[in-house]
DNA sequence: TGTAATCCTGACTGAATAGGTGAGGTTTTG
DNA sequence: CAAAACCTCACCTATTCAGTCAGGATTACA
C-alpha cells in the first residue's frame, strides 16, 4: 500500500485549515478550493478523519469542520495511517506477509526502509507545516 | 511507484546466486525453485538486470546467470531502482510533479520520505544479505 | 545434424488499486 | 420551507500488479 492522493490532499487540506485558525468551523468547499481539492473527493478524506477522531464537524449552514485534537498533536503519520493504511513500502513487512522470515534476512531490508518512513513521518505535525508556510509566503509578520 | 515484488523477487534470487558463490552461470530456473519465484516472472527481471549490467548471461546447455559486478558493490537500491523505478513513497517527491512547491512546504515531508528509504536501501549489499542468511540458518560454519 | 537446455522478448490477461464522480439523504439555520 | 452544509454508498475509468503464454535465438553435446 502506497501513500496516494489520499494523504497528499488531506495534508494539504488539514494545513489550510489550522492556518485559518478559526474559532467556527471553516465549510469543506472553502478548503477545497483554496488547496484546489476535488471537494467530493475530499469529503470522503475528512468523513474518515472525523471518524478516527481527528477533527469535528457541524452540519447545517454555518457548518464545517474543525480540529477536534490540536494541530500540533496530529502528526503526518496519523494522517497517511488513517487514509492510506499502514506504510508498506514493500512487501513483506507485516507479520504475517512473509513465511520465510526465519530463513530469510531479506525482510529485515523491508522492514528498516518502512520504520524509516514512519520515523520522518510521525516527526511532523500539521501544526509544523502551517507555520512553515506561513514563514514562505511573506515572513511579513517579522516585519509588521 | 511503489516497491513491487518484482525488487522482492528480484534481492532474494540474487542473495541466492550470490550464496552460491560459483564460478559458472546457474541457471535462472535453479534460483527460481530454490527460492519459490515464478522462473518466467524471474526471467524478466533478470532480463532487465541483466540490460542494467547487474548479471551476466550465457545462453544455451549450461547457460546461466552469474554477477557482472561484484555482489558486494550491489546495493538493494539499485535493484528496486531498476525494476520498479525512483522511489516516491508518496506524490510530490519529483521534481515537476507539483507545481506549487514553492507556496507549499508539504512537499518538503514526503521529499524527507524518500530520502530516508533511499538511506536505508543503498545501505545494503547483496553481499551482506546473503552473509546474514548464511549466519542465520545453522552458523554451522563456525563450529565444524 | 539434431536435440535438449537455456536465455530472450513481446503480447496478453485477470485482479486490484487509484482517483475520482454521481445521486441522493440528513441536519441545521433563518 | 429553502438554502447550506455534511454524510454515504454506489459506480466508473485508467493504470498498475503479478504474472502467463507463445514462440524465437543461441549453445553444448551426442
Amino acid at each position: 500500500m502506497n501513500i496516494t492522493t489520499k494523504s497528499k490532499y488531506a495534508v494539504r487540506a488539514l494545513v489550510e485549515l489550522a492556518r485559518r485558525n478559526s474559532d467556527v468551523p471553516v465549510p469543506l468547499i472553502v478548503l477545497a478550493e483554496a488547496r484546489g481539492i476535488p471537494s467530493q473527493f475530499l469529503e470522503q478524506l475528512f468523513s474518515a478523519l472525523r471518524r478516527a477522531g481527528i477533527l469535528q464537524s457541524f452540519r447545517g449552514v454555518y457548518g464545517g469542520f474543525s480540529f477536534n485534537r490540536p494541530p500540533d498533536q496530529i502528526t503526518v503519520l496519523d494522517i497517511v495511517e488513517i487514509l492510506d493504511g499502514p506504510i508498506e513500502p514493500a512487501v513483506c513487512t507485516s507479520d504475517d506477509a512473509c513465511d520465510k522470515r526465519a530463513i530469510c534476512s531479506v525482510g529485515d531490508v523491508w522492514v528498516q526502509a518502512k520504520l524509516s518512513v514512519e520515523e520522518v513521518l510521525s516527526g511532523v505535525t500539521i501544526q509544523e507545516l502551517a507555520l512553515r508556510e506561513s514563514s514562505l509566503d511573506g515572513a511579513s509578520m517579522y516585519y509588521i
